[in-house]
RNA sequence: UCCCCGAUAGCUCAAUUGGUAGAGCGAGCGGCUGUUAACCGCUAGGUCGUAGGUUCGAGUCCUACUCGGGGAGCCA
């Protein structure tokens, strides 16, 4: 007897097969005297088995009345041709086992639809349901094509480090990590030591992998890191986390324009990636969560992104007839308005985003011969807003301790760093994508905190 | 962190000018049915987010706090 999956089961179970299948209970539909309809799912894919339970199977009166939503099942039957509407095929039950009961007077999972603010409340119970089952299948599938893509290019994945002791790159406040008893010490001195700190000195999480990869791109040759970051800023957003998954791939040898092209391709890798692999998933996120997400994500894939310099977006801002509740001028950041403004609607697809003025982005991005800007760039992308954000970096010396003075930043702090423009620097560049924020993407969820399985943000790390 | 909105049954929500709490779904029981978010009947289920205050009387008004939602900033 085989015990095969049940999207296996679906898509190609053999009339006539005997096997068996296990997994957790949708709904029973009954009847006293006649027998019974079990919807099954076992997480494999958005559909359940329909399983027909007769009343001469064995035990059916004393074991029927526990086969209740939630309760976890093991099934024997045949399969046969399903005379119903609504699937192709159904088992005909020759034993069933309860595994698992569930009192259906405190199961918190209905047959309903429930709200995702409810359901994270119940982050351990709201994989069995069909949202979320579909995101976390769906997300797997990106993870997957993430390795694949930049594999499939002999980038090398690399693992930088979770805890790190630079306190820099300015890319968010940090959490730190700590073995000293703060307790303790708040009560007997006023200042802390950290040499008497686990590492010696004062250690954080890491904000991103980025300045680690610059070592191994310009060693090993192009790589990747995808691990988790975290960002301790008091964020309460529908797209930002405390903790959160980030790919950054950092090339050696790549210009901006290069650096461009491979996020682009990337982007569309992921798309095409989950389109053919979860056909099904994604037609219930097109049909239950957001009916523009299968046409958004076609429009992606049909059009190359537009590549729009800083300066000229500011222009078409300024021409465009739109009223903009915040102002918009050269040398200030865009507002989230102005960039939904070019993506949703101007342009209506992707848009890459490049040169941007030197003062509002960090110390290691590329200066421009203009002495205005440097060499960053952003893709913006319709719903989501920043899904990427890369840059080429500042591989001159004397130039990046210029840019390292102007931001305030000890050059001591950084001398790996910086050693690594004095000994066979080369031109590089790299960019970072948030997972979860590519998930919402693709997916069409509108909250983050819906596209991971358990997500950290300011006030909440249950479970 | 800032602005706006919200918190009432297991879930989703309603309750008039302040007058003493209601529906649908879910659940239990019964009925019916090759059913498909099944259907019909009955039953149970609430310290109205927490703490104060105003009032003869507060789910309703006021204050603070907590949590949630939408938007903003920061960004991925």
């Amino acid at each position: 007897m085989t015990t095969p999956r049940i999207d296996r089961v679906l898509k190609e179970g053999e009339i006539g097969s005997t096997l068996e299948v296990r997994g957790w209970v949708r709904t029973r539909r009954d009847s006293k005297q006649g027998f019974s309809f079990i919807e099954l799912n076992d997480g494999s894919c958005m559909g359940n088995l329909q399983i027909v339970v007769d009343a001469d199977v064995p035990g059916y009166e004393d074991t029927i009345k526990d086969v209740t939503t939630g309760a976890s099942v093991a099934i024997e039957g045949e399969l046969k041709e399903s005379p119903g509407k609504g699937q192709r095929v159904e088992l005909q039950a020759t034993s069933l086992r309860v595994l698992g009961t569930a009192d259906p007077e405190t199961f918190p999972l209905q047959k309903k639809r429930h709200s995702f603010e409810f359901l994270r409340e119940i982050a351990h119970l709201r994989p069995r349901s069909n949202t979320f089952g579909a995101v976390t299948r769906v997300r797997n599938v990106i993870s997957r094509s993430i390795h694949n893509f930049f594999q499939s290019r002999d980038f090398v994945y690399i693992n930088t480090p979770i805890i790190t002791t630079s306190d820099c790159e300015g890319a968010g406040e940090m959490f730190q990590v700590t073995t000293l008893n703060v307790d303790r010490i708040a009560e007997i001195q006023t200042k802390i030591d950290y040499a008497q700190d686990f590492f010696g000195k004062k250690a954080s999480l890491t904000v991103s992998g980025q300045l680690e990869a610059e070592i191994y791109a310009t060693s090993v040759g192009p790589c990747y890191t995808f691990g988790p970051t975290f960002r301790a800023e008091n964020s309460n957003t529908t797209r930002h986390l405390a903790e959160f998954w980030m790919v950054e791939p950092e090339m050696p040898f790549y210009e901006l324009p290069d650096d461009m092209d491979l996020a682009e391709a990337f982007i569309k890798t992921i798309i095409k990636d989950v389109l053919e692999t979860c056909p099904e998933d994604m037609e219930f996120f097109n049909k239950r969560i957001d009916n523009t997400v299968l046409e958004s994500l076609q429009n992606v894939l049909d059009n190359e992104f537009i590549r729009l310099p800083y300066t000229d977006a500011i222009e078409l801002l300024e021409k465009c007839d739109k009223k903009f509740e915040y102002p918009h001028e050269w040398g200030r950041d865009l507002q989230s308005e102005h960039e939904r403004y070019l993506t949703e609607e101007h342009f209506k697809q992707p848009v890459i985003l490049y040169d941007y003025p030197r003062t509002i982005k960090p110390f290691y991005m590329y200066c421009n011969d203009d002495g205005k800007t440097v060499r960053a760039m952003d893709v913006l992308v319709p719903r989501v807003g920043e899904i990427i954000g890369g840059s080429q970096r500042e591989d001159r010396l004397s130039m990046l301790e210029t840019r390292m003075a102007e931001c305030n930043l000890d050059p001591e702090e950084y001398w790996w760093y910086l050693d690594l423009r004095r000994y066979g620097s080369v031109p590089h560049a790299g960019f970072g994508l948030g997972l979860e924020r590519m998930v919402q993407f693709v997916t069409g969820m509108t909250n983050i905190r819906d596209v991971i399985p358990f997500p950290r943000t300011p006030k909440n790390a249950e479970f």
